[in-house]
DNA sequence: GTTTTCATGTAACCCGTTACATGATTCA
DNA sequence: TGAATCATGTAACGGGTTACATGAAAAC
């Protein structure tokens, strides 16, 4: 019943998990935010948002607030609908976080694992990084195989953009690379068991990221 | 009527431009020569080339080549239904390669443009890559504001997915930078003129692709 | 002789967009 | 007051995959 999206689904949710919003603004959220790589239209998002809503996942908090006060006064704007998780919802979040089966390093998925990175252990970041990787060396080995099997039959443009692609994926995997040793090398573990606790510590920047200097310092791997 | 795909379509005109095929191999060279970034399943192949004879661009040739021969004589294995390129639709190509409307720089469609640029004249090519990089530099500029606007407010996790699609984006504006020089200087003009000439000339090498030497000098811009 | 690979197809579904309809609120 | 933006929705379509059904040729 309703559209079940996945990243979707899982975008929407995480963001709920920080503040209630509603569909309008979830949406723009989406675009910028996580939406470098994704971006959704209202089609998608609001009927998204009703079977999240008969899924017991959220609630929408409609004009008069909890006790019929006006939601004018909590904003100073009508806000129409706001959606806010529920605690069902939190724990299927939660769930949805440390699960993350094998299709979590597939382009779709990833994008939006790695923006929520933020709320998980470090196990689960380790495992979905290096299922990436691996994700990515078998493509890439793919591509060489194909590659070294079909030279001669293409012409310069082909080869020329099959170059380009290969060396893409070559450049993601260097930076899963440095990302997987700065989370080898992290200072901080948070929550190694999943659920629940360190509520809402703004993040500060507990987490060991490349912070990138400059860039490229000259490859290690290979 | 049936599906119209554009992407497919497209590939599938210029694949069988080369030379006839049946559906089974045509999918093969459309995931491994064009698909770096694509990938076709028969439910969607199939269908298609349907389609496509049905607007006469392709013919179907079943059991009996031409004059009864059995086509078992002619590969040494017998090819159920292949399809050839029928000189409409080479007309229809053509017109495909040269019109290249604004979406011909979207993300799904320049791929499959370049792959076929061996067969296009040299100002159709510019066209194309330098519409690809205006796109994407106005798409950087939307990521830049928006990351101005929201950089406090994200966490170490998100910046840095940002930051990397960022660098993605502007690596593939200096890729086009060095393609478009190259067109620049190259020192064959192929065909100003756009439609019909220039049958079959194997394509050889004549053109100035940039012969990536080495790869990756120390990055001159920034 | 059985398993692989080649080869063609279809129906059901999935995820998403476009275009449209509707109306409230803000701002010039 | 009228235009822009905020805000919510839906129906129709688009492009694609999955799973399935079918069968011939090759390889073991």
């Amino acid at each position: 019943m309703s559209r079940r999206s996945g990243v979707l689904e899982f975008a929407v949710l995480g963001l709920l998990r920080e503040s209630p919003m509603h569909g309008y603004e979830l949406r723009k959220r989406l675009n910028t935010s996580l939406g470098v790589f994704r971006a959704f239209s209202y089609g998608t998002l609001y009927p998204c948002l009703k079977g999240l809503v008969a899924n017991g996942w959220l609630v929408e908090e409609t004009g008069g607030a909890p006790d019929g006060v006006p939601a004018t006064a909590l904003t100073g704007r009508r806000a129409k609908i706001v959606y806010r998780l529920t605690a069902a919802g939190k724990d299927h979040f939660e769930e949805l976080l440390t699960h993350s089966g094998p299709d979590a390093w597939e382009d779709e998925h990833f994008g939006v694992r790695f923006a929520f990175f933020g709320q998980t252990s470090r196990d689960v970041r380790m495992r979905v990084l290096e299922g990436r990787r691996s994700r990515l060396e078998e493509r890439l080995e793919k591509m060489r195989t194909s590659l070294a099997r079909t030279r001669e039959r293409l012409d310069d443009y082909t080869l020329e953009l099959q170059r380009h692609g290969m060396e893409s994926v070559e450049r993601e995997v260097r930076w899963l690379n440095e990302l997987i040793e700065s989370e080898r090398a992290g200072r901080d573990q948070r929550a190694p068991g999943p659920t629940e606790r360190d509520k809402n510590t703004p993040s500060g920047d507990a987490d060991g990221l490349p912070r990138h200097r400059g860039g490229s310092r000259p490859d290690p791997s290979e």
